[in-house]
DNA sequence: GCCAACGTTGGC
DNA sequence: GCCAACGTTGGC
């Protein structure tokens, strides 16, 4: 199974919009950047990638996605007078690419400000100076860094005076 | 709104 | 194939 980031802007798409329909799946139509295509188009099912919300307030990690459907033909770049129509792909060997998705969970936002003072997060693709694929991979020690960035070490004091240290997940 | 960084286009 | 001009992305 490999790791992934995707781009998206919660005022077209949010993580909202995902929880708020927990059996839909959603098609991930629009992308046109070779690069982000190829990497769509080496997405196999199972496949799991950090949604992240871009060009808003607070940009960010704000959930986990599952690959439901690996790539098809992009039907947006068939639709004349669209906003994805591309006049240049041939119909028997489209150009652009999608997949399918759905949520696996939501998780507490992970700000990018704050992706940025991890040190296991440096490398991250998304971090680099002037990035902006909206499709990316992430390595699975990248991955673990961020799943788990939500779960919070709770310490409790227990009569024998003794500190356990219990992993719980933040709601939301 | 600014601007850095990158991708795409098209003339040559 | 080169590269200047232009367009887009996306954080700030």
């Amino acid at each position: 199974m490999k790791y992934w980031l995707m781009k998206s802007e919660p005022s077209e798409v949010s993580i909202d919009h995902l929880a708020e329909r927990p059996n839909q799946t959603v098609d991930w139509w629009g992308v046109r950047n070779y690069a982000a295509r190829n990497f769509m188009r080496s997405m196999k099912l199972g496949d799991r990638a950090l949604f992240y919300h871009s060009s808003c307030p607070e940009p960010g990690v704000a959930g986990i996605v599952e690959i439901v459907k690996e790539a098809y033909p992009d039907p947006t770049q068939f639709e004349a007078g669209g906003e994805y129509y591309d006049p240049k792909s041939p119909k028997d060997d489209p150009r652009w690419s999608t997949v399918e998705v759905k949520l696996v969970r939501k998780v507490k936002l992970l700000a990018l400000a704050d992706m940025r003072t991890i040190p296991a997060l440096a490398d991250m693709v998304i971090l680099r100076k002037g990035n902006r694929l909206s499709v990316t991979p992430v390595e699975p020690a990248e991955w673990k860094q961020v799943e788990g960035s939500d779960k919070q070490a709770v310490t409790t004091k227990h009569r024998d005076n003794r500190i356990y240290r219990l992993e719980s997940r933040i709601p939301e």
